[in-house]
DNA sequence: CCGGATCCCTTGCGATACTG
DNA sequence: CAGTATCGCAAGGGATCCGG
């Protein structure tokens, strides 16, 4: 966990690795749209559309789109009437708990540090 | 790490934290920033501007002004001739170097699994 | 060297309405 | 219900210049 100084071919891939989760956490709902699948596991549009306040449909329609593409979550379309639309993380999405989970635990550790109380 | 469903009152404050540790860490180059001053430990302006390739100016220190408003970094004024200005992580600041980390780790493994190769 | 001020442009995103 | 299309705005951010 400490931050030494270390061969700059390293510090190099180090860089170029943030980057990679950037461009795919990117924007200003990823995150929590993926917080909301993570939590119950399946959820369907409109549900993810309650739980992420303040996203329009168009935005979510986006934003799952572009994590579909990089296969953090699957799209199942479930043959209801009307057409209901599932989402899940897949394996490689599941590997995000820990990022979330983490921002989680810091965000708590940081309302403490900055406003003094929780 | 598993995200059953849980109260819905921790539902609530496991988002607000997330939504707390985004308020600070959004924009398009804090992680960079943090990263850069995190691996030297102690970093000048001048060359924090360099390692975070592509920032201008005025956004690095605009957003190295928002960082030391949330007690993330230390800002330091060397009298040296012409002046220079040391940055470095506070105490809270180095939590977030699991955060780092992570997304580094993560980065990684995402590049492996879209990519195919590292 | 540090970083503020100005100008300007791009684009992310919201609002709304519409289709299968 | 899930998703698309269009319009339009305002914030974010780049380039450049200036001052301490």
């Amino acid at each position: 966990m400490e931050c030494k100084p270390e061969f700059q071919d390293d510090r190099k891939k180090e860089m170029r690795a943030v980057h990679d989760a950037m461009d795919v956490l990117n924007g200003k709902w990823k995150i929590y749209i993926i917080s909301s699948i993570c939590h119950y596991n399946k959820r369907r549009f409109s549900d993810i559309l309650e739980d992420v306040v303040g996203i329009s449909n168009k935005m979510l329609s986006k934003e799952l789109k572009e994590l579909e593409i990089n296969k953090l979550i699957k799209r199942t379309v479930l043959e209801t009437q009307p057409i209901t639309v599932q989402y899940e993380l897949t394996e490689h999405g599941k590997t995000l708990k820990t990022i979330i989970s983490n921002l989680t635990d810091w965000g708590m550790k940081h309302r403490k540090e900055i406003i003094g109380k929780d």
